[in-house]
DNA sequence: TTTTTTTACGAAAACGATTGCGGCAAAGAG
DNA sequence: CTCTTTGCCGCAATCGTTTTCGTAAAAAAA
């Protein structure tokens, strides 16, 4: 099966002229007379004439297209950042190529190598969990690739970067488990190779400190897999609960940590937040009915993609080479719900 | 930024060659000798030579890339399907190109023609709720390019389509309630033009019959935005709730209806399911941990999107136009949780 | 040795659009 | 009436690859 289209040879046969008359004619060349023009517009426009943007972009050497790597779509955050790319890169005439890395080091790879092979015109990218290493992107960005890093980001490659302001945000999370009283405050958090872990760890510590506490490494847990593999998430929660000072709230770093770790903690029967407060880093729209609703670190997901796009299509479009670089980091919001209120301070039934 | 990559005809240069020669012996055609091949390919692979894939499809007339549009992938459902999509996708070489319709036909209708335009070799497409019109499909469609339909359908586009059992789903979400006892159950649901909308329309009405009650329409409320607005869920459940004999039990018939309705229950302190049962439709992850947790029909969602993209696949690369054209129906299945579950049948905590 | 067949490669035309340049008219200048 | 300018258009090259066809030399057959 063929899709057969109209083509700039076909107008030139139809209209008696040549291919070349006629390109100029669409692109309003003023070297062409006011009545061909109109004659190849109205043909045109008639017979719904699309220059093929295969040929314009081997023409043109950009395709017109960026791609995207996230760990993995399904999940709210990453959801959310992906809708803001995609309706500023729509805006701009740009085409969106997603793929996930699901947390693997050699997806990561293995994609941002086919997306340049492909020739996007710059990737939009999260690091994945297992990444130590960002050889692979400091190539293609060497060799000419714009890149923009979002949310897990690395400074090993120089160019604009979009974070949430993670250590502020893990901060005021901490902070506010400690003001409803909340004393042995565990964290369960991802890699710790990612930019954001070492972030809200930093912010967490803080809080901690600020208040005359000392942070104790047995609280604080590392899920290599970011929350992918569910069994490390109920390992460190086990983990957390053998202690013999066991916590009496956690703060979660992410999507998937917060709601396993919810999910765990109501099959063991634990209650929230009278034996365990809670509070994590979701953009889950499903937070406030969550058993109980949770209290959340919420970032800018759409905002942020928005953003990343913006400043890459800046990058793409640039005659000169950039070499001044934002960090832009955008402030998180803290939702305070039912999981971190300890009893009589119920806010919501 | 320019990002020059090697070409065929710098290996064809560095070696002596013709273009011509070069490029089949990549290819690794007969007529060229072993001893060329030999040369070529380990220039080739020493010099991570990488075709042009722009190139490439000017040529093939093909880009190896196919389009989809979904109304939102912000959703649990579109996700989990986006993400079967692209394992199938990466798997056969293909780019995934997503779009978002926001349940307006309007972009529904852009986003077709240009993912067309922009030559994607096939579209998976689920109907935005607007959609009453599939002209602008039927066009494309006629003029060759292959399509499958998944979730929200129509036959007048005559081609493969993948779907889950929507009447089965909801006649069996319906069934539990009327075991649970209860006896007013209302419907909340999309757009009346969806397929999806009728399909489970028709089970629940079946169940109701089949255990003795007249469906009443003045339970069932149709929400034209899908969920996306969430002013009319909240009036349609507004409108629920004034009726003189107030429902006992609400079936909702997609992810967002279901999250917005308990969401709004829980806001006018409404128990459930002790004074309003609920069973929804929902790919949610995070189903367990609502509160209640939420009994809901689950479509097999990564199944749909791997099995949509195999049959698209098999349309573009098929040698002769297919006639016979598949409707796969997967099975859905129900989780039952809290949410349906009168007082004293409680399963879990 | 001559003729035929094979082998191995190159020239060139595509794919569809863009663009510098050259040319042929008509219009203006001298 | 000749020369230059201007307007309008076509030729041809280009992007990187694929593919058909032609052809030289080498090998096989006569």
């Amino acid at each position: 099966m063929k899709f057969e289209a109209l083509t700039i040879k076909d107008i030139a046969k139809a209209l008696n002229l040549s291919v070349s008359t006629v390109s100029k004619a669409l692109r309003g060349s003023h070297e062409i007379s006011g009545d061909t023009k109109k004659a190849v517009m109205a043909y045109a426009s008639e017979h719904n004439y699309k220059p093929n943007p295969i040929a314009q972009s081997l023409k043109r050497g950009r395709s017109k297209s960026i791609g995207v790597i996230v760990c993995n779509i399904d999940n709210n955050f990453f959801s959310q950042v992906i809708n803001g790319i995609e309706s500023i890169a729509q805006n701009k005439d740009y085409n969106v190529i997603i793929t996930q890395s699901q947390e693997s080091y050699e997806r990561e790879v293995s994609n941002s190598e086919h997306l340049s092979s492909r020739s996007v015109d710059g990737l939009i990218i999260s690091l994945s969990a297992e990444t130590r290493n960002v050889d692979h992107l400091v190539k293609l960005h060497q060799k000419g690739l714009p890149i923009v890093l979002f949310d897990r980001v690395t400074d090993e490659i120089h160019t604009h970067t979009v974070i949430a302001n993670n250590y502020k945000g893990a901060y005021e999370a901490t902070q506010h488990l400690l003001q409803q009283g909340f004393r042995r405050i565990a964290h369960i958090t991802s890699s710790g190779s990612l930019s954001i872990t070492l972030e809200r760890l930093a912010g967490y510590r803080k809080a901690l400190e600020d208040a005359g506490l000392k942070p104790d490494d047995r609280y604080i847990k590392f899920c290599q897999h970011g929350g992918m593999i569910q069994e490390e998430t109920c390992q460190a929660l086990e983990e957390l609960l053998q202690l013999p000072d066991k916590p009496d709230a956690i703060f979660t770093a992410s999507d998937r940590l917060s709601t396993t770790t919810l999910s765990q903690l109501s099959k063991r029967k634990i209650r929230i937040p009278q034996q365990i407060g809670l509070v994590g880093f979701t953009n889950s729209i499903s937070a406030d009915i969550f058993n109980p609703s949770l209290t959340a670190v919420v970032q800018p997901a759409l905002e942020m993609g928005k953003l990343a796009t913006e400043m890459l299509i800046q990058l793409i479009e640039s005659k000169r080479p950039v070499t001044v670089f934002e960090k832009r980091i955008l402030e998180t919001e803290l939702t305070i719900r039912d999981s971190s209120i300890k009893d009589g301070n119920h806010t919501n039934g």
